[in-house]
RNA sequence: CGGGGAGUGGCGCAGCCCGGUAGCGCAUCUGGUUUGGGACCAGAGGGUCGCAGGUUCGAAUCCUGUCUCCCCGACCA
């Protein structure tokens, strides 16, 4: 195994999976497209949503769990549904194994066939809504505001650890409402709540849009996203948010009654963060030398590296550092004092380095001598010596500043990366030579967002909330644009 | 599903063309010296070479079949 990572300038995605499975995130498994989290990565997942959770308590919504096998037919009943997840469900046929009679191991029981298959679920729409229909008979039933984190299924062809995978970890939000304006109201809300998380616990600036005809959720009416922009400049969905309008109300009967006595259809919303927030994070911010964490989201937040010579001097650190760690835990800062004796200092600090480790602390005989300690942040990689007195709050002020400034850079990256165009010429350019975020005028049409997309592989990542309207005219077809909108090359 | 590549100690690889009973680096274990940016020395353990057939006195190596994984495309959060 070779020390140094491959270098993002010369092979990004190999940079990407190098970096995965050398930080301890994630591998490979023997499932094919499944991975396995590891303990690292899972705790980087668990703190993400914990935030989350938080947020979504916080906005009046409880969680509950509802089962990872679908019936079939709950999938016919919403047209664009079916069609949306058909191609890439796993569908289970069988409940029982028996040994094979010739004595190779265990084969599926031919007797042991379901009535009706159970499909893995992709998404739970239709259980939800399915049992949302013996849940609702009243408007004083809703609005009804759930949340489930669970694992999915989708059988992708080729898949990326964190970024695509057969199996997923996510949550989604499945909420009924008595008016469309309800409904609308909590789309939009739950995207600044992805928003809200995006920004200020990631460091990622998004863009907030919504999706064309064509991106568009399978069974939503409009579907809300929030589009982060990569180090390749490649950009990412980070989350999506969705009204669904009466569609699935419609497919599973589910009505209330309203303070006037009518029957009428509810309105629906779902909304979904995943993993997939784990290769966000990972290719938002890191390096050559490894991960770069936020401060909110990292594991370990300060690392303590002792530098000694014998025992004496390591115990000697050690009385040093109790009262810092026992400081710094008391206000909720996470911290490792690393005494492992099998490993140098040296060893560990690329070690750290490569985990993402905010702020990391050395301490050996000459600072013990001055009273000092070397402070050194990830992010920047530069190192300061700092007196003992009032360390605390050097770290703690540290650890915000690292926080902002790993967004102020992802900030600054993003806004460097968005280019207006205003001829096919110049949005073929852009995206060859620069890649990002390109704004341009569009007609509208899902032919021309095909045809752009067929020839230049981007897609029109949303239609920005924020959008100026501004009279132009597409550049692929000439055809009168109110606004611009946001392509790009995707993961 | 198309096109490419690879399966050999825990990990990364060499050996295969030209058959002779398996080797290197890292990791692991033991002992010692070390410790301010990935330590060094000495010793040790660990592999029926993806699987199944075949050729041969003899197969990691040649032949046939088969399975799996990875990369590139079409599909997708």
């Amino acid at each position: 195994m070779s020390k140094s990572l491959p270098k993002r300038s010369e092979n990004y995605s190999e940079w990407y999976n190098e970096l995965v499975k050398r930080a301890d995130l994630a591998e490979n498994s023997a499932v094919r497209g499944c991975m396995v989290i590891k303990p690292y990565g899972f705790s980087i997942w668990e703190k993400m949503q914990r935030a989350l959770d938080d947020m979504f308590k916080e906005t009046g919504h409880t969680n509950a769990y509802f089962p990872l096998f679908i019936p079939k037919s709950y999938l016919s009943k919403e047209a664009s549904h079916v069609e949306g997840f058909a191609k890439e469900c796993a569908v289970v046929t069988h409940y029982r194994l028996k040994n094979d009679p010739n004595g190779k191991g265990v084969i599926v029981d031919p007797e042991a066939k379901l009535e009706e298959e159970l499909i893995v679920r992709p998404t739970s729409e239709t259980v939800i809504w399915s049992t949302y229909k013996n849940w609702i008979q009243s408007y004083r039933d809703l609005p009804l505001l759930i949340n489930q984190w669970a694992n999915v299924v989708r059988w992708e062809m080729r898949t990326r650890l964190f970024l695509r995978t057969a199996e997923f970890l996510w949550q989604e939000g499945h909420t009924a409402h008595s008016t469309a304006a309800e409904a609308i109201a909590e789309t939009k809300q739950m995207l600044e709540v992805y928003t809200t998380f995006a920004q200020e616990w990631m460091a990622l600036p998004v863009l907030r849009g919504v999706k064309t005809a064509n991106e568009r959720f399978a069974g939503a009416v409009d579907t809300y996203c929030i589009e982060a922009l990569m180090q390749d400049g490649k950009a990412l969905q980070a989350g999506t948010s969705h009204f669904l309008g009466q569609n699935f109300a419609e497919a599973f009967d589910v009505k209330f009654q309203s303070k006037e006595g009518k029957l009428e259809h509810v309105w629906g919303t779902s909304w979904g963060v995943s993993t997939r927030l784990m290769g966000a994070l990972i290719m938002a911010h890191s390096d050559d030398n490894g991960l770069v964490l936020p401060p909110k989201l990292a594991p370990i937040q300060v690392v303590i590296v002792p530098i000694y010579k014998s025992e004496e001097q390591l115990q000697a650190i050690a009385d040093k550092v109790k009262p810092i760690t026992t400081e710094l835990k008391k206000r909720g800062i996470s911290v490792k004092f690393d005494d492992n004796d099998a490993f140098k200092p040296g060893y560990k600090f690329a070690e750290y380095e490569l985990k993402g480790v905010p702020v990391r602390l050395a301490i050996g005989a000459r600072d013990l001598e001055n009273n000092t300690v070397e402070v050194a942040r990830r992010d920047t990689k530069t190192k300061e010596t700092v007196v003992l007195d009032g360390i605390v709050d050097h770290i703690s002020d540290l650890l915000d500043d690292i926080q902002l400034s790993i967004y102020n850079k992802a900030l600054a990256f993003k806004e460097e990366n968005t280019t207006s165009v205003d001829s096919y010429e110049e949005f073929k350019r852009v995206l060859d030579e620069k890649g990002g975020f390109v704004l341009a005028h569009w007609d509208g049409t899902s032919e021309t967002e095909e045809q752009i997309k067929e020839e230049t592989k981007a897609t029109i990542r949303c239609i920005p909330l924020d959008q100026k309207q501004e009279d132009g005219v597409c550049f692929y077809s000439g055809k009168p644009s109110k606004g611009r909108v946001v392509f790009a090359r995707a993961y």
